[in-house]
DNA sequence: GAGGCAAGTAAAGCTGGTTTACTTGGAGTG
DNA sequence: CACTCCAAGTAAACCAGCTTTACTTGCCTC
């Protein structure tokens, strides 16, 4: 009897890969206080976490439309995570900024990840995996510009 | 100035390279005139296989309700990709299998993943990195059972 | 001060699922 | 044999998270 996990496709061990580093982080997460945030919203955060954006710039972060990123800005505004402020730039423009409620978030995501990837680390060659992904990305994006945005595809 | 590829996280770049493959091989077989399939129909293609399975037993395998799968098997069967026959079993049954189109599908598209796996052979160890994603999942899986169906989680 | 552009907002629509509720064939059981 | 029960399948309403379409508004330019 053979083991399945021995046979994958690369393709399939690199979404099945994603989706259970993902949901442990997201299950820590949750178990922290975190469950009415889901990954895109750590996705933004990130995006937002030197300065601000203005929605419009952090609808091109997450690749969805202007209006998707206002609504989830709404939200985020709403449950205590992001403010609005005038731009600098005036206009109609509106600085989206990271309150200290999500600065703290960032910071512990940024720790459960980290243990998670050493937690792996003792099984797993890291380094070497993420440096092996690092080169995949390249060659498929070689030459197409920058790095698009997650999103989904399944 | 650094290369931002170079550090990347581990989740991110599980996720990239996942988007990434997943949408080459959606667009080359798109091109090869299968734009009425998304990625998810591939998979069931799969579990469909080898003699073919009930509705239920479909939706056990990819993780969705009963009726979500009932209603993929409608579109699949009005698109000419399966067909509903008595099930030997009896009972209200009724087996789903593949029609010669799906069947074709599935050849062809195996290829064209091969092909694909090919090209990123030249500059990525595709068995290594397929070896340590296995690895990964028996790690994070550990004592958990099966593996569990592949679902969007982002 | 007229026009245009880009940011933002509003509302409707679409997709792909879930939830709730029902139908139905074939057991098992007295 | 009649009754009950169970599991498969189906139907319809609902829902989340987006897109599309359409509008508002602040500033810049001429």
């Amino acid at each position: 009897m053979e083991d399945p996990v021995e046979r994958l496709e690369l393709l399939f061990g690199l979404g099945l890969s994603f989706q259970l580093v993902l949901t442990e982080f997201v299950r820590r997460l949750d178990a922290l206080g975190y469950e009415d945030l889901r990954p895109v919203h750590g996705y933004a955060f990130q995006a937002l976490r030197w300065g601000g954006l203005t929605s419009t710039e952090l609808a091109g972060r997450l690749g969805v439309t202007k209006q998707a990123a206002g609504q989830m800005i709404d939200e985020l505004e709403r449950k205590g995570y992001v403010s609005r402020h005038p731009h600098p730039d005036g206009g109609r423009r509106r600085l989206v900024v990271l309150t200290d409620k999500a600065q703290r978030h960032l910071a512990v995501a940024g720790e459960t990840l980290h243990a998670l990837e050493r937690e792996l680390g003792e099984k797993v060659d890291v380094p070497a995996l993420r440096d092996q992904l690092a080169t995949l990305i390249k060659t498929l994006q070689d030459g197409k510009g920058p790095l698009p945005p997650l999103r989904p595809v399944w």
